[in-house]
Order: structure tokens, then C-alpha cells, then sequence
DNA sequence: CGCGGAATTGAGGCTCATCAAGGAGTGTGG
DNA sequence: CCACACTCCTTGATGAGCCTCAATTCCGCG
């Protein structure tokens, strides 16, 4: 979830934060290390975050340690929206990153003000529950083969480089954004591998190039 | 996902129509029979349905058959709002159902006009994100018993009757919307069943009676 | 009263998880 | 510059949880 707004844009609008940044004081940039946590679940909600560098994952945890990552936010996504006035989910660098973030009002005071707020509020809403409403089927329902092919595709699609991919979270980040382990991600993407479907780059596992697009997307079914 | 407005809410609105309501033409009603589409995917978004009586279930389809209901709609519930046009779910009646519907502009013309209108739908937007994050946590994480659990505690939750608790939609139904298939349902429901935590009422297995929620609650995790 | 869909229950199989070992890349200190 | 440690990834062996197939019972409904 959590939309991209400065690329592949449905609306016309450049940034998605034209409005909201227009609304506020002028925007700070932060740099948080890999591995560090930029807010929690259930904490109050105090700014809105658009990355300028980097990565970030935002999840859920369930008591016992089990984690479900429910968005990768990549550069350019704005994250950390909330109606209420605390965060859904716990948002972590998954390496070194860049945000610019925009201290945010209540909503009450929001909605008061400015509808071109609002409106850009729905907008990154409705993106990001669109995406839930993918991800749901594709956590309800595929297998684990289609759910790797699946993420490549969407990796791939948002990723800027039009060559190679560079990911980076590591194969227990996906296997947890996917609801696997990351054993299955691995020999899912050792079978696409031995298939001709992809290849790495260099000597690490992260950089990828999609050699056959197609038939990726055959097996995403 | 999709807020039920009338019951628990949040927000001290009392219906959440009220600013929809207020900005269009006199709303219709309209009858159902079982089992039959209200709207399908990928069908451009006339209107906006609000269950008068009855149940409704949404879903997306993979192309071999498999799937994945979004959500299950019961009196009250708003359901078929977009921001696009086009519907991102089938909604079918899973019994009779009586549902009220508006007529609804483009999302463009809506938001020229009345800012509450798009507080409105931002509120419901965000509701229905907001259920779909835990069930995206549901899916990839939860153990079937787990699943069947929450699943009665949310029915539960949202029930009106008290004490029993009416099951409107089949075992398939519930399978299809965690995730399962009808027969590993059964048997989580029969273990809880065994386990004397539920009961059934009369001869149907679709009336339930929660006879200790607490244990139910420490199932569900 | 009898038919047909729905639910339960059982047996067996398959997918994915778990447990385990080893390799490859990266960083640190000598 | 190399040895060592650490993390990450891959790969294999095994097993558990859920699915599939099947039979039976139960209920709703004509």
C-alpha cells in the first residue's frame, strides 16, 4: 500500500504533496540509519513522510514475533498517512534512507481548512487500500511460486532503473511481505533462475535483471 | 473492509450518509435475491449501496476460479464506494438482501462541491483500509484455528443480536474470506465447538453462541 | 416426504515450514 | 593484504498443516 505519487500517476497532480505542503510549514529532511525505526504501531501520528532515498518497511507484529509487512516504500512514496491520530503500522530503513516530513495537523483541523487537503488525503488512501485489496488476494490465494513472481513484477514496476533492479530488503523482508518463509522465497527464485526467467547481476543475490517478462508474468498468473 | 457507520463509530456522525445524502437526489431502495450481482468488477461506479437488510459479500477472482472475499457487508454497512470509476470488487447478496443506493458523480465533480462530502468518503476510505491492513496481517500470518477465531470474534463484534449470533454466509463463504477451504473451517469450527467454547443453537450450524469469549480471544492471539 | 445443497468427518497427499549445513559476500583487525 | 567473523542466501532432508478427494449425515426446501 502506501501510494507512489511522482511516478506512474493516474492524476494529473505532480507530487500528491502540493496541497499538503502547501498547508504547512516548511518541510524538514531526516536521515535514519538501516535498521531503525521511524515510528511505531500505535504511536501518535505527528508527521507525514515522503522518502527522498532509500527504503522502508512498514508491519504489524503479532505477539509472538510473527510479522506481516504490509507495504515497501520506495523513493518518492509518501507514508505514514493516518486518519486517527496514531500509525497503523511500525515503519523501519530497511537501509540507510532520506525522508522529508511534513508536521501534520489533527484531521479535524485539516478537513477545516483546505478541501484540496483532503482531497489529496483520500487520494493516497484510496491507493494504498487499493493495494491492501490486492495484497489480500494474493496472501489468501497464491501459491508460492505466483506470490514471487507477483512481487518481482510489482518491484520491477516501480523500480526506476529500467534495467536492473536493485532490491533492497532481504529475502526475510519479502518472504514476510509475502506470508512465506524465506527458504520458499529463495527456491521460488532459484526455480525462476533455472527457468531463464531472471538473472543476477554481479555477486550479489539483490541485483536483478527480468530476462523474460512474459513468462514472469505467466506465472504470476 | 467497508465501514459499518451506524454502529461503533468512531466519529460522532451519526450515519456518514449524512453529507453523501445531503448532496444528491431522494436515495432508492432495491431488492436482492440470493446469490445474485449487485455490481461487478471492473464495472464503472454508478452508485453508492447501503444495506437496508440482508448480507453482502466482495470479492476478486483469479482466472481459474480461486477466491478472495474483501469483505462481508451486514446492515448498516456502506459498500460499492470508489474514488475511480470503476468498481475494484464483485458484491453479490448472500441472502436476500435489501440494500439503499445513491447515485453517485464522479469523484471530480464530487470533490468541487461539498468538502464534507469528501471528509465523508475519506472516512469510510480509511475504515476500509484500516480493516483491510489486519486482515492482510489475518492472511499471511494466522494459523487456521487462529483465523476461524477472529473471524467469530469480528462477526461477533458486529453482530446486533446479543446472545446468538446468525451466520448468514456458507463455510465457503467463511473459507473464501480467510483464506482456507470449507472443510479446514469446519473442523476448526468443530474443535471449538469440542473445545466448549462455542455452541450451536437449534438444528442449523449457522446460529452460534460464543459460551466463553475470553478463551475464544486467546485462540484467535 | 424426498431431493439437493451444506456441513461434517476421515484418509491420504502435497505444499510449504522447520531444522540443518554449507557457501558466498562484506567488514574488521592484525 | 589476508584471516576471521558475521550476515545473508542457498540447498537439502524431514515433517506439519492444510488441501484434496471421498463418504456420510444433516437440513432446508420444494
Amino acid at each position: 500500500m502506501f501510494a507512489r505519487v511522482n511516478r506512474n500517476s493516474i492524476r494529473p497532480t505532480t507530487s500528491g504533496l502540493t496541497a499538503l505542503s502547501r498547508e504547512r510549514v516548511p518541510s524538514s529532511e531526516f536521515h535514519y540509519r538501516r535498521d531503525t525505526e521511524i515510528f511505531g504501531e500505535a504511536e501518535p501520528a505527528e508527521f507525514i513522510y515522503q522518502i527522498i532515498e532509500g527504503a522502508v518497511r512498514s508491519y504489524k507484529l503479532l505477539s509472538d514475533g510473527r510479522r506481516q509487512i504490509g507495504a515497501f516504500h520506495l523513493p518518492g512514496d509518501i507514508f505514514g498517512v493516518e486518519n486517527g491520530n496514531v500509525h497503523r503500522f511500525t515503519a523501519e530503513a530497511i537501509v540507510d534512507t532520506t525522508v522529508r516530513f511534513l508536521k501534520r495537523q489533527g484531521v479535524e483541523h485539516v478537513a477545516a481548512g483546505d478541501a484540496s487537503v483532503v482531497r489529496d488525503l483520500l487520494f493516497l488512501t484510496t491507493k494504498n487500500l487499493q493495494h491492501a485489496e490486492d495484497h489480500m488476494l494474493l496472501l489468501g490465494r497464491k501459491t508460492s511460486l505466483e506470490k514471487v513472481a507477483a512481487f518481482l513484477i510489482e518491484m520491477d514496476r516501480r523500480s526506476t532503473a529500467a534495467e536492473v533492479m536493485e532490491l533492497p530488503m532481504s529475502r526475510r523482508d519479502i518472504a514476510d511481505y509475502l506470508g512465506l518463509t524465506l527458504e520458499t522465497v529463495s527456491r521460488a527464485i532459484s526455480i525462476l533462475h533455472n527457468e531463464g526467467i531472471l538473472n543476477f547481476v554481479g555477486q550479489t543475490q539483490r541485483r536483478i535483471v527480468l530476462v523474460n517478462r512474459y513468462r514472469l508474468a505467466q506465472v504470476a498468473a
